[in-house]
DNA sequence: ATCCTCCCCTAC
DNA sequence: TAAGGTAGGGGAGGAT
C-alpha cells in the first residue's frame, strides 16, 4: 500500500513485466529501423531514446519515424530508467514537476539534428530552464551516452550552430503550417545560434516556455502549492499513521528530565498531573523559514543579516526605456489614499500609524535603479535594520547596507517542510496544515495522556524539530488558535509560550491589532482612522459599532478577536472549494493571438490541476489585471504589472465539467466578453469554482474499481437489460445461421500500417491547419499526450478517420457522448494515474499493467497493438461489410479476454469504446447486436476475474 | 430570506 | 532586470 519514496517509478513492482515490455517495444523499433537505415552514417540518434510528451510540433507520430529512419529509439512509455530525452512542446507545470531531472527537450532538436546530419548539442533546445540557482541545475555535462554517440558531433555544433536555420530543411513545411503565431517563429530562430551553453529564457508570456519557467521561480506559488501539498500530506498521515512510537519516545524523555510540572511564565502553579486540558492548541511556526533553510548550508553566514531573494546585487545595471519609477509610485499612492479615503470622511491624517501606509511606502526610497527583487525571508538580525518580508532589494539595502543575500532552494525548503510535519506527526495526528512552515496542533490528548506541563513537550518538539531539520521554530500554547498564534508571536524567535487561559485577558491588551490574524493592511487603516491601535483600545468598541463598520461577521470577528476569544476550531482536511492559476507578471502581448495563446496555457495548467484533485467544476472565472489608464506602458518592476485596474467575469456551466475544451470555451468567451486590448494586459487569471465531486474518475481512479461498474447501478438498469436481452438473442439467432468460413477472414491478413509515409503526413497537414489551430490546441492535455505521443497515432490519420467534428468537439457536454469525451477519460491512467495500486500519488507511473501477462498469442491479436493499430483496425473492420464475420468477432473476443486476464482495463476499455464510436456510426443493427454480444461475454469475463463488471456504453 | 456575481481582503 | 500565487472568507448589491 504504501508506496512512496525516490525514485521507485513503479516499475519494479512489477516485477519482469516492464522489462519484457520495454525489450518488445524496443526491438520491434530496432526491427523498424533497421529496415530504415540506409546507411550508417544516418545512424544520428544512435543511443538516444525519447518519450514525447504532449503535443509537440512535429506530432510524436512524425518523431517516432524520424527517430525509427535515423537510429534512434522511440518509447511509447517514459521509462526514467532509459528514456534519455523528454520530447515536448509545452508542459504544464504539474507535469514538468514529475519530469523533474529528465532531460525535456523541443521537438525542433530532432528536426534540426536531422537537418545537419548530425546530433547537435541538446542543451540549445531545452524546453525549459530552472532560473533559480537553487533548482536542480541543468545536467550540462553527463548528459550524452558518450558511448553511443557522436560528441564531435557536439564540438562541431558549436562552432557551426549559428550558420543553419530549420527554414530550409526537408520539414520547413510542416513547421510553417503549424505556426500559430509569430512569436513562435521567431523562437525556432532564436534557439539556434546562441551558446549552447546557455538556455534561452523566456522573455515574456507570448513565449511557451514563460508559463513554467515563472512557474519555477516564483515563490509565491512555492509557498501556495507547498501548503495544498502539506494539507494533503497531513491527511494521509492521518490515515496511515498512528502516534504510538513517537508518544512512547517522549515519555522516555520525560523520564529524562527535571520534574518541574509547573509553568514558569507568571502563571498560578498548576499540577498538570491533576489537569485535564479541553482545547490545547499548539501553534508551531518556523522562524524565517526560507533564509533558516538556506543558511543551513552557509554557515558562514550566520549572524550576518541575511534575506532570500532572486536578485544577486542592487544595481540594475541600466536604466529601461520608458521606465518612471516616481511617476509609477505615486500613482500608486493616489490610488491607495483614494481607496482608503473613498468611503469615510477625511479625518485627521496624522493619527495613521507606521506600517498601515499603503505598501508604496517602501518603494519611495528606491531610486531609477535599485533592484525591485522582492524578499522572500530575512533574517532577525536583517529586520533589526527594518527589513521585512515583501520589501524590494533596493530599499533594504538602503537599510541594510551590509545585507547578504541568498537565492531560493525549494527543493530544500520542501524537504524541510516534510520533515517538519513527519516530526510533529509523530508525537500527534491532529495537525491542522497552514502553509509549509506553520501548523496548528491540538495537543489536548497528547498532554492528558501523558500528564506533563505543555511547555516540556514544546521543550521536546522544537529540539526535535531542531534536530531533524537544522532550522529553529517557535510555539506558542492557547485554548484556541488565535491565542496559540498570538503566543507564537510573542515568544519568536526560537522560543516557546504558554499563555494560561488566566492571563488572556491581560495579555490581549497589550496586542497591537495589526497582529490579529485577519487583520491586514486595510483593516488595520481603517482601525487607525478610528483611533484604534491596540486590543485594548478595540475592546472600548460596541459589537454594534465594529459590525457597522467592518459588517456583520468581520466586525463580530474583531469583537471578540480582540478578547482573545476564537470560535474556530481546527480543521484538520478541508475539502477544497477552487482551483485556480493566475499569473500576473511577465504579461506583454502584442495582439489576440498571443492572449489567447496564453489563456489556452493558462487553461490547460489549470485544467491539469483540477483532475489533479479529481474534481469537476461549475463556475469558471477569468481575471485579468489592466494597464491603469495613466499608467506608464514600461513598468517600474522588471515585466510586472504595474498599476493596474482589476476586471472578472464569471461563467456559470449548466452542469460540472472536467473538460479542458468547455473550459476554454468559456475563458475566451469571457475575454471576448471582457474586449481587453491585449496590449493593455497585464495579468490573467483563471479560476475554477463550484467544484464537485468528479464521480466517475474518482472511481475510476482510486483502485482498479474504476473500470467497474457502481453495485447499484447494475441492479437498477433493468430497462437497459431487457433490451440487452432481446438484442442478445436475436443475435444469437442470426449468428448461428452462419458457418463459420476459416479463420480470421479480416483480421488475419491484414497488414497494419504502421509506418506511414512522411510525404502522406505532410499532405494531410495541409489540408487541416486550422482544425489543427482551433481544436487540437483546445484538447486536454492528456487527450492530445494520447492521440499523438502515447500510442503513435497520426495528427493526420485522427482528422481524417476519426472524423473529428468541430461543432461536436466543442459542444462535448456530456462524458461518454462522443469521441473526445470517452478518449478523454480512458487516456488518464495509462499516464497520470498511479496504477491499480491505490496509495501513491506522486511517483511518476507509466502503466497499470500486471506482469504475469500471456502476451504471446499467436494466433489471435497481440494485445500489445498500439491503440492507433487497434482503431484502425476497429475502423477498417466494421466498415468492411453489413455484418460482422463470426471468426472475426471470435478472435476479437479471444483479444478483449486476453485484455481482461492481463488486467489491462483501461485499453480494453478505449477498444470497447473504439468499437462503441465506429458502430454507433456505422448505424447498423446486426453490428449493435455484435457489439452486445462481446459486450456480454466479456463482462462475464470481467465477472469471472474482478467479480465486478466493466463500465462500458450500453446503448447507441 | 437566500442566492449569485463581482469584487476586496488576508494569509502563507 | 525578475519570476507580484493561491485559497478561503466575506461584503455589497442585485436577482430570485
Amino acid at each position: 500500500m504504501k508506496r512512496r519514496k525516490g525514485d521507485d517509478n513503479g516499475f519494479e513492482a512489477w516485477g519482469g513485466y516492464m522489462e519484457a515490455k520495454i525489450s518488445k517495444l524496443e526491438g520491434q523499433f530496432s526491427a523498424d529501423a533497421a529496415k530504415c537505415i540506409t546507411n550508417e552514417n544516418d545512424a544520428i540518434f544512435k543511443g538516444i531514446s525519447i518519450f514525447v510528451n504532449g503535443y509537440t510540433i512535429p506530432p510524436a507520430d512524425e518523431l517516432k519515424q524520424l527517430m525509427i529512419k535515423y537510429g534512434g529509439i522511440y518509447h511509447h512509455y517514459h521509462i526514467s530508467s532509459r528514456t534519455t530525452y523528454i520530447i515536448a512542446s509545452n508542459l504544464p507545470n504539474t507535469k514538468i514537476k514529475q519530469l523533474k531531472g529528465m532531460k525535456v527537450v523541443k521537438p525542433e532538436w530532432i528536426v534540426d539534428c536531422i537537418a545537419q546530419k548530425k546530433l547537435l548539442d541538446y542543451r540549445g533546445y531545452l524546453l525549459y530552464t530552472n532560473q533559480s540557482r537553487t533548482q536542480p541545475k541543468l545536467d550540462l555535462i553527463t548528459t550524452i551516452p558518450s558511448s553511443n554517440t557522436n560528441m564531435d558531433n557536439i564540438e562541431k555544433f558549436q562552432k557551426e550552430s549559428t550558420n543553419k536555420m530549420s527554414t530550409d530543411i526537408q520539414f520547413s513545411n510542416c513547421f510553417s503550417n503549424y505556426e500559430n503565431n509569430s512569436t513562435n517563429k521567431s523562437d525556432i530562430t532564436l534557439i539556434k545560434g546562441d551558446n549552447p551553453t546557455r538556455q534561452k529564457m523566456a522573455k515574456n508570456a507570448c513565449e511557451a516556455s514563460f508559463l513554467s519557467e515563472f512557474y519555477t521561480n516564483s515563490r509565491l506559488h512555492h509557498i501556495s502549492t507547498m501548503g495544498a501539498t502539506l494539507k494533503q500530506h497531513v491527511s494521509n498521515l492521518r490515515i496511515n499513521n498512528t502516534c504510538e512510537l513517537g508518544v512512547q519516545e517522549f515519555k522516555e524523555w520525560l523520564l529524562t528530565q527535571p520534574n518541574n510540572n509547573n509553568l514558569d511564565n507568571g502563571d498560578d502553579y498548576i499540577s498538570f498531573d491533576e489537569k485535564q486540558f479541553n482545547n490545547l492548541i499548539m501553534h508551531i511556526d518556523m522562524d524565517c523559514f526560507f533564509v533558516s533553510v538556506g543558511l543551513r548550508s552557509m554557515p558562514d553566514l550566520i549572524g550576518f543579516p541575511v534575506a532570500v531573494t532572486h536578485a544577486k546585487s542592487n544595481s540594475q545595471g541600466v536604466k529601461r526605456e520608458g521606465v518612471n519609477r516616481a511617476a509609477e509610485f505615486n500613482l500608486y499612492k493616489n490610488r491607495a489614499e483614494e481607496k482608503m479615503n473613498q468611503n469615510k470622511s477625511k479625518k485627521e491624517e496624522e493619527t495613521i500609524r507606521e506600517g498601515t501606509k499603503p505598501r508604496s511606502d517602501w518603494v519611495e526610497s528606491i531610486d531609477e535603479t535599485n533592484s525591485m527583487s522582492e524578499i522572500a525571508s530575512c533574517n532577525y538580525e536583517a529586520r533589526k535594520a527594518g527589513l521585512k518580508n515583501g520589501m524590494f532589494l533596493g530599499q533594504a539595502l538602503k537599510l541594510c547596507p551590509n545585507l547578504k543575500t541568498i537565492p531560493y532552494d525549494f527543493d530544500a525548503y520542501k524537504e524541510v517542510s516534510y520533515t517538519l510535519y513527519n516530526t510533529v506527526a509523530s508525537y500527534t495526528l491532529n495537525i491542522e496544515a497552514v502553509s509549509c512552515d506553520e501548523m496548528f496542533a491540538d495537543c489536548s490528548e497528547l498532554i492528558n495522556q501523558t500528564s506533563t506541563d505543555p511547555m516540556q513537550f514544546a521543550t521536546f518538539l522544537r529540539k526535535k524539530i531542531k534536530e531533524k531539520t537544522g532550522c529553529a521554530c517557535t510555539t506558542g500554547f492557547g485554548s484556541n488558535r488565535l491565542q496559540a498564534r498570538l503566543a507564537t508571536k510573542k515568544a519568536k524567535p526560537d522560543g516557546q509560550l504558554y499563555l494560561s487561559p488566566n492571563n488572556v485577558i491581560e495579555f490581549m491588551q497589550g496586542i497591537n491589532v495589526n497582529d490579529i490574524p485577519g487583520v491586514g493592511r486595510a483593516t488595520s487603516y481603517k482601525l487607525s482612522k478610528l483611533g484604534i491601535n491596540t486590543c485594548q483600545d478595540l475592546q472600548k468598541m460596541s459589537l454594534s459599532k465594529l459590525q457597522a463598520e467592518f459588517g456583520k461577521k468581520s466586525g463580530e470577528s474583531l469583537y471578540k478577536n480582540c478578547r482573545g476569544q476564537d470560535e474556530k476550531i481546527l480543521n484538520f482536511g478541508q475539502e477544497r472549494k477552487s482551483v485556480s492559476a493566475e499569473v500576473n507578471y511577465g504579461i506583454r502581448f502584442n495582439n489576440e493571438i498571443d492572449a489567447e495563446t496564453f489563456l489556452k496555457q493558462l487553461t490547460m495548467e489549470v485544467h491539469s490541476r483540477l483532475l489533479e484533485i479529481k474534481r469537476s467544476t461549475k463556475c469558471i472565472t477569468l481575471k485579468l489585471m489592466v494597464r491603469a489608464k495613466d499608467a506608464p506602458e514600461e513598468t517600474a518592476k522588471f515585466l510586472g504589472h504595474g498599476v493596474c485596474d482589476n476586471f472578472t467575469k464569471s461563467s456559470t456551466l449548466a452542469s460540472p465539467t472536467i473538460e479542458s475544451s468547455i473550459i476554454l470555451r468559456e475563458i475566451l468567451a469571457l475575454n471576448k466578453q471582457l474586449n481587453i486590448s491585449p496590449k493593455d494586459m497585464r495579468g490573467i487569471g483563471i479560476q475554477l469554482s463550484r467544484l464537485e465531486d468528479d464521480n466517475l474518475s474518482k472511481t475510476r481512479n482510486s483502485s482498479i474499481n474504476k473500470f467497474l461498474v457502481p453495485k447499484n447501478k447494475e441492479n437498477n438498469n433493468t430497462v437497459k437489460n431487457q433490451r440487452h436481452e432481446k438484442c442478445k438473442n436475436e443475435l444469437n439467432k442470426n449468428t448461428e445461421d452462419k458457418t463459420v468460413k476459416g479463420i480470421g477472414n479480416f483480421f488475419k491478413p491484414k497488414k497494419l500500417p504502421i509506418n506511414l509515409k512522411k510525404s502522406d503526413v505532410k499532405i494531410n497537414k495541409k489540408e487541416d491547419v486550422s482544425l489543427d489551430k482551433e481544436v487540437l490546441a483546445a484538447l486536454p492535455e492528456d487527450l492530445r499526450k494520447e492521440i499523438f505521443a502515447e500510442y503513435g497515432l497520426s495528427e493526420s490519420y485522427l482528422l481524417k478517420k476519426e472524423n473529428c467534428d468541430k461543432e461536436r468537439l466543442m459542444d462535448c457536454n456530456q462524458r461518454n457522448k462522443n469521441i473526445i469525451d470517452s478518449q478523454f477519460i480512458d487516456i488518464r491512467s495509462p499516464i497520470s494515474e498511479q496504477s491499480s495500486k491505490p496509495s501513491s500519488s506522486t511517483d511518476f507511473t507509466l502503466s497499470t499493467h500486471s506482469d504475469d501477462t500471456n502476451e504471446t498469442n499467436s494466433d489471435g491479436l497481440d494485445i500489445d497493438l498500439s491503440l492507433s493499430e487497434i482503431r484502425t483496425l476497429i475502423y477498417e473492420w466494421v466498415s468492411s461489410g453489413q455484418t460482422a464475420q463470426e471468426c472475426d468477432v471470435v478472435i476479437f473476443k479471444d483479444f478483449l479476454e486476453r485484455l481482461v486476464l492481463a488486467r489491462r482495463l483501461e485499453k480494453l476499455d478505449i477498444v470497447l469504446r473504439a468499437l462503441h464510436r465506429h458502430i454507433a456510426n456505422k448505424r447498423s443493427e446486426t453490428w449493435q447486436q455484435t457489439y452486445f454480444k462481446i459486450v456480454d461475454q466479456i463482462q462475464d469475463v470481467m465477472k469471472t476475474v474482478y467479480g465486478a463488471k466493466l463500465f462500458v456504453e450500453d446503448r447507441f
